[in-house]
DNA sequence: CTTGCCGGGAA
DNA sequence: TTCCCGGCAAG
């Protein structure tokens, strides 16, 4: 354990503060990890520092973390245990050798480790693990008094491979986006070992929205202590702890803050994962909304998410709680390995924010595409003579998904009476088409009418044998659709 | 009132 | 299936 040591120095390494107490070390780390590179540079110390960069940019990455390595490979060693592929030497060699993704995977193990030595029990209640939810008595004493020590005790208990995480995890790549990590897969990955896969990811982000809000919400029987350096306050209810934290630790960092206040205390029954925590907020608070990883992200976690956080988000529940919360959940658990099952589904996490509105636009974009596929708007406005094209292009509009994009130039003119004969033809072939096309007859609503001038305005009703013979018979027109 | 079109019916 | 129209709703 010993060895531990240079991992804690790692942990500390977060700040030069280490002449803090441990406790405030750990605020230091936490608040690191939340500026998530905005201040970082201050924060020298090899880790923090450079942890933080990387996190931003992922480009640099490899490269600090060469050099860096030497500051805390040994920390890094004890991760070793958590991954099979990295020998003991501390040697940043292996990382070298790795893609960036490769080591984030590491680092991201780390922290799922991490994760689950800490925040363990709570997820515990899935039925599915009990393994090891506390990291031991032993800890428990001792998180009351030093809040650094709850990260080490962690890792001591559990291999001292979690206690790097702390620094390593934190700082490291996982919390870019996948800060999540869900106390599920922490577990699953402990017991497994196996290094994450790309499954992991996806399930970390939706677990760490998880952890955290099953950590915030009632998931405890425990009590709550203030992270914030010099406040040790302990409370009993998560919200009051979140308000303490708010109003007097985070005071005016506002919106993102309610988010945050979650990391900034931790339950005395599980150990507060700091480190964890840190690590996964960050990401989502500096880069509102979009990250890199977003897009695809946002649908599923999305999903999941916006029942949560509840609190921040009154509008995110509307739109979003009804499509995702029922049927995401359901999915989810059957499609786990068996290990989300009782956790995950609802679990709102602020993070995730972003995304319901998203995902409700997107939903609205089906529901708009289902009912209206004929939508495309007649860009013709202009009754401007010019060598009309062939109607069929209307129908063709089925193809096009985008709504107004679809621009198609179609102008009618004088021509168009000559051409009428051809172009009947082809109506006559639409026709049928148009027939089938379920989108219309399903759309019951009558659709208010379009600015597009059908035959009738077209044409005159003098001409009425030019219209289209949807026209004609008074359906809606295929000549001219909307 | 005009226009667009649904719903329905007759051939 | 084709053709037609009553009637509604939007403008």
């Amino acid at each position: 354990m010993a060895t531990k040591r240079p991992g804690e120095k790692t942990s500390s390494a977060a700040g030069p503060t280490d002449t803090r107490q441990s406790e405030a070390e750990i605020q230091e780390t936490l608040v690191y990890m939340q500026c998530c590179g905005q201040e970082a540079p201050n924060m020298t110390e090899s880790n923090g520092h450079r942890n933080v960069m990387t996190r931003n940019h992922q480009v640099p990455v490899f490269v600090p973390r060469g050099r860096a390595e030497g500051g805390w490979t040994h920390p890094s060693a004890p991760q070793q245990t958590t991954t099979p592929t990295v020998p003991s030497c501390p040697v940043s060699a292996p990382y070298s050798f790795r893609s960036p993704e490769s080591v984030e995977m590491d680092e991201i193990m780390a922290a799922m480790v991490l994760t689950s030595m800490s925040c363990s029990p709570v997820v515990q209640s899935s039925p599915q693990s009990q393994n090891d939810p506390v990291p031991g008595p032993s800890s428990g004493g001792r998180d009351m008094e030093c809040g650094s020590g709850d990260l080490e005790c962690g890792s001591g208990d559990m291999e001292c491979g979690g206690g790097e995480l702390s620094d390593s995890g934190s700082s490291g790549y996982w919390s870019r986006d996948h800060d999540n990590v869900s106390p599920v897969l922490s577990l699953s990955v402990m017991e497994m070992d196996s290094s994450p896969d790309e499954g992991l990811h996806t399930e970390l982000e939706q677990g760490v929205e998880l952890n955290v809000a099953k950590r915030s919400k009632s998931s405890f029987r425990g009590a709550y202590r203030c992270l914030w350096p010099s406040c040790g306050k302990v409370l009993t209810s998560s919200v009051g702890m979140k308000r303490h934290v708010r109003v007097l630790h985070l005071g005016s960092a506002s919106e993102q803050s309610h988010r945050e206040e979650d990391f900034y205390y931790t339950d005395f029954s599980c150990r507060a994962p700091p480190a964890l925590v840190p690590a996964s907020h960050v990401p989502y608070g500096s880069p509102p909304g979009p990250g890199p990883g977003s897009g695809l992200q946002i649908p599923s976690s999305t999903s999941s998410s916006p029942s949560g956080s509840g609190s921040s988000r009154p509008s995110s529940g509307p739109g979003s709680t009804p499509g995702s919360g029922s049927s995401r959940p359901s999915s989810r658990h059957s499609s786990g390995p068996g290990s989300t099952p009782g956790s995950a589904p609802d679990q709102p996490s602020p993070l995730s924010q972003s995304a319901p509105s998203s995902f409700s636009q997107i939903q609205t974009d089906h529901l708009y595409q289902a009912c209206a596929p004929l939508q495309v708007t007649v860009s013709c406005h202009n009754p401007a003579p010019c060598c009309w094209t062939p109607p069929p292009l209307t129908v063709s509009n089925q193809p096009s998904h985008h709504n107004s994009q679809v621009v198609r130039g179609r102008c009618r003119s004088v021509s168009v009476g000559e051409q009428w004969l051809q172009q009947n033809s082809t109506t006559n072939r639409l026709t049928p088409m148009r027939a089938a096309s379920p989108s219309r007859s399903h759309c019951s609503f009558r659709k208010g009418r379009g600015e597009a001038k059908k035959c009738r305005k077209v044409y005159g009703v003098e001409r009425k044998e030019q219209w289209c013979t949807a026209c004609r018979w008074k359906k809606a027109c295929q000549r001219f659709p909307d």
